[in-house]
DNA sequence: TGCGGCTATTG
DNA sequence: CACAATAGCCGCAG
């Protein structure tokens, strides 16, 4: 049975690579969607596990419609290898972050998203002439998705799931030929499929979530915060003790509210000191002015954990597992916790980040030869100083201040040096800025459309229109290299996914330019060179011709913390 | 109750 | 104290 399914599928050119649409539903079936038009639809009760039998067969590129598909999947223990995902490509081809299949169907088919239809209740009012259309068909006449398939309440049958499954085809295919179409920007193919693939890759990053020791979390808060708190009343008890403890280094203050700016004010008064207001940078200088400053400032740590990451932060994401999911944000590293981040017995982590990537992705997409050529050094701030003639701490903020745009200060001293020894960057920098200014359209390396309108540099205060065009000058230039970072450290990310497989190691966190790799103990080493080896594959992909260096700092560790320094 | 400002934290 | 992001709390307006 499944092998006559593998075979029409091969009869049919599926193979490695090629793009199969899906659409599942556990104990529902599947629909598979070709590129010729044909679909198959199957009636099975597990259905992913038939996915993961054509997966070890054919391999294909998976198309689906969003990340759900592949949570479905990851969930029911089947993990693909490339995909194709219409959100995904969505937001390369138009930007912005709002990808659900009716607008991505509708951008695809150039129809106005103003006249999106909505899913209204029926009732005698509800005279929509197209509302009585073929219920089984997913594209009204008028060319829009039907709104209730549009919502996902289609998955009813085998039949719909390979109708859904078709319309997947029909959209990835025109997704490829728009991509192809760009032609200031050739990667944008190779982006999409990146792209899709960070989908599953996210999808497996959630399952799987990150390795916690519990007792050394609990040890974390507990030394910060105290025990936890027994009820109710316990907890305001605790607090009103670490109030105290900052309070009662200043008479009369009782009455103060810590956590109010204007409280904290006074309460500084009180001590004999005056500040415009009470930024954690601003009162670390002022330590020996008062003791109660560094108790406010212990406080304000304390109090972020009571609030924000304490025990109730910790049994919601911290699961049965001890493994830590949830959205990360940059934030959440903080606190100090991660150092219960921890590797399970016979296992490490291989933490990696790559160095100084914003001006080494400025050489790449600038083919600036000058600056490429400083990328061949480990620390490529120290030839550009050379060039520059400046000290090594002048130049960076030179060429930093370069990409955020920045007018004033130390670095703009050097930027005219700047621009007589990399004129071909600083050129490409400032078209990035004059895009912005005029709310031009503009695409990353990789395609990505970036949308100037859509930052919320927004000043309201209309004093001056100059003011917004510099925001969003500035906005362009640093979008043009945080935007092609991104897109190289993606493909970063996917190769190890995939050159880690071998060795039953996983990709278990990306944070930004950092990659973090759970790994068999016995494969540590191996694991560590594989991710120095596929930031190099990576960057010979994203970047062909290979005249910009990329490097990567690599440790292997127990926890996380280790390698934090 | 929604929103801007403040604070903290990260790359 | 540039560029970007997130999150939570406070105070104020409605």
């Amino acid at each position: 049975m499944v092998q006559r399914l593998i075979d029409a599928l091969r009869a049919a050119g599926v193979e490695r690579g090629a793009r199969l649409a899906l659409a599942l539903e556990p104990g529902v079936g599947l629909g598979l969607g070709l590129s010729g038009g044909a679909t198959i639809a199957c009636s099975d009760a597990d259905p992913a596990a038939l996915v993961g039998v054509i997966e070890a067969e054919l391999q294909p590129r998976w198309v689906m419609w969003s990340q759900a598909t592949a949570a479905v999947l990851v969930a029911a223990g089947v993990r693909v290898a490339t995909s194709w995902d219409l959100a995904a490509v969505h937001r390369l081809l138009f930007g912005g972050w709002r990808a659900d299949p009716a607008r991505v169907w509708a951008l695809l088919n150039a129809l106005p998203l103003d006249a999106l239809p909505t899913e209204a209740p029926l009732d005698l009012f509800n005279l929509d002439p197209l509302a009585d259309g073929d219920p089984e068909e997913p594209v009204r006449a008028d060319g829009y998705l039907r709104p209730d398939w549009a919502s996902g309440a289609w998955s009813t049958s085998p039949l719909r799931l390979a109708r859904w499954a078709a319309l997947g085809a029909v959209a990835a295919e025109r997704q490829h030929v728009a991509l192809a179409a760009l032609a200031d920007t050739p990667r944008a193919l190779l982006t999409a499929r990146a792209e899709s693939t960070i989908e599953l890759l996210c999808a497996e990053l959630s399952a799987d979530g990150l390795p916690m020791r519990r007792d050394v979390a609990e040890t974390v808060i507990a030394d910060m915060i105290g025990p936890r708190p027994r009820d109710e009343h316990d907890s305001d008890e605790q607090r009103r003790r670490r109030d105290a403890d900052v309070i009662r280094h200043v008479p009369n203050a009782d009455d103060l509210d810590l956590r109010s700016p204007g409280h904290v004010k006074s309460l500084l008064r009180r001590a004999g000191i005056e500040v415009p207001d009470t930024r954690a940078w601003r009162l670390r200088s002022l330590r020996d002015a008062h003791p109660v400053v560094d108790a406010l400032l212990a406080w304000r740590k304390a109090e972020r954990v009571a609030t924000t990451y304490g025990y109730a932060w910790l049994d919601e994401h911290l699961g049965a597992d001890d493994r830590l999911r949830g959205v990360w944000s940059g934030a959440d590293g903080a606190a100090g916790r991660m150092i219960a981040v921890v590797a399970e017995p016979g296992h490490v982590f291989v933490r990696a980040d790559l160095g100084q990537i914003e001006p080494r992705v400025l050489a790449a997409v600038s083919n600036e030869a000058a600056l490429a050529a400083a990328t061949l050094d480990d620390d490529m701030y120290a030839p550009v100083a050379r060039q520059l003639a400046v000290e090594r701490a002048i130049a960076k903020v030179a060429v930093l201040g370069a990409m955020y745009g920045q007018t004033t200060g130390h670095g703009a001293q050097a930027l005219g040096r700047l621009e007589s020894s990399y004129p071909v960057a600083m050129a490409y920098l400032r078209s990035a800025d004059r895009a912005g200014q005029g709310s031009r359209l503009l695409r990353t390396n990789g395609g990505r459309l970036i949308d100037v309108g859509s930052t919320n540099a927004n000043d309201v205060s209309e004093r001056d229109g100059r003011r917004i065009a510099a925001a969003r000058g500035r906005y362009g230039r640093n979008a043009m290299v945080q935007g092609a970072a991104a897109e190289l450290f993606k493909m970063w990310a996917l190769t190890v996914r995939r050159r880690a497989v071998p060795f039953d190691a996983h990709v278990v966190l990306c944070l930004h330019d950092e990659l973090l790799v759970h790994a068999p103990e016995v494969h540590g080493d191996t694991v560590a060179r594989l991710v120095v080896d596929a930031l190099d594959e990576a960057a010979q992909r994203w970047a062909p011709g290979g005249a910009v260096r990329f490097v990567a700092d690599v440790s292997v560790v127990a926890r996380w913390a280790d390698a934090k320094a």
